[in-house]
DNA sequence: TAGTTTGTACTACGTCACGTCGTACTACAC
DNA sequence: GTGTAGTACGACGTGACGTAGTACAAACTA
């Protein structure tokens, strides 16, 4: 049987990509010329390749595009934040861990004073959204599973 | 250049592998055949295959291994709890996210509420960790980072 | 002591993911 | 109609992994 790992890996060069998309003023994409000529300045680098790692970012559906002329604009799929929260969950789930707590003490065990800080800011977020879900017979954001 | 992610991945095999170790009574660690005759109850796989995985996780620092007699004997290097999360945080780091909070929100987004109430168990710990070793001048566990 | 077993070390092969392009072909602008 | 984008498709090299064979040494056994 051949080597396969459940969701889609980002390689280095797809990582890099993703950022110059991430970086495209607001949500405007960006075409292959565009991501292209923003990594020819700081890497020699073939339009060709550029469109390679685009195109299997799509297939992996990383990345949305739309047609805009004979051009293709390309549009990340998630925020660069939904994403890493996506990757984390995927090896919380894939390593089959059965203390969860142990393994998030151990997660925290490794964060600044200033990550401690995000992740209860974050809880308290999500408790106030679990809140306004319960008031709401039907509130538009209550997803919490099990 | 070649294709290169800063640290060790985990392959299927290598993981089911690491499960055996895991699961080997309370780190008492296991020798290839005892690896290779708990994998052979599942499913057909050759005795040089097991060694060769061992082998490799070896290389990559994630088992450890004492000579035994003519073999070896080997003990993961880190619960698998402790693995997963270092794996996670590689993430957070990898993406270079710069707004944490966010991307927490993402993962708490998709976390259930067992999840939640073990993410508060585990901050609860670790502030007590912090309030006792700023109670000791020197305590033995005070590695919170910046 | 010669044969069998057990264990390691080393080598190797197939496949897939990725980085990296080249080529062929098409639509549009002069 | 001759460049100039652009795309579509195919291809090659390398490293990681799954998979395992072979060679050889140590240890047990008849």
């Amino acid at each position: 049987m051949p080597h396969s790992t459940s969701a889609p890996r980002l390689g280095d060069l797809e990582r890099v990509v993703m950022e110059r998309l991430w970086e495209a003023d607001q949500g405007e994409g960006a075409t292959v010329r565009e991501v292209f000529e923003s990594l020819e300045k700081d890497r020699e680098i073939a339009y060709t390749t550029v469109m390679t790692v685009l195109d299997r970012l799509a297939k992996k559906d990383l990345v949305t595009r739309e047609r805009e002329g004979r051009a293709w604009r390309y549009f990340p799929a998630d925020t660069r934040e939904a994403l890493t929260a996506q990757t984390m969950r995927r090896t919380l789930d894939d390593m089959e861990v059965t203390d969860r707590r142990a393994a998030l003490l151990h997660f925290l065990d490794g964060a600044s004073s200033q990550e401690i800080a995000d992740i209860k800011a974050a809880l308290a977020e999500v408790e106030a959204r679990v809140e306004a879900a319960e008031a709401s017979p039907r509130g538009l954001r209550g997803r919490l599973r099990r």
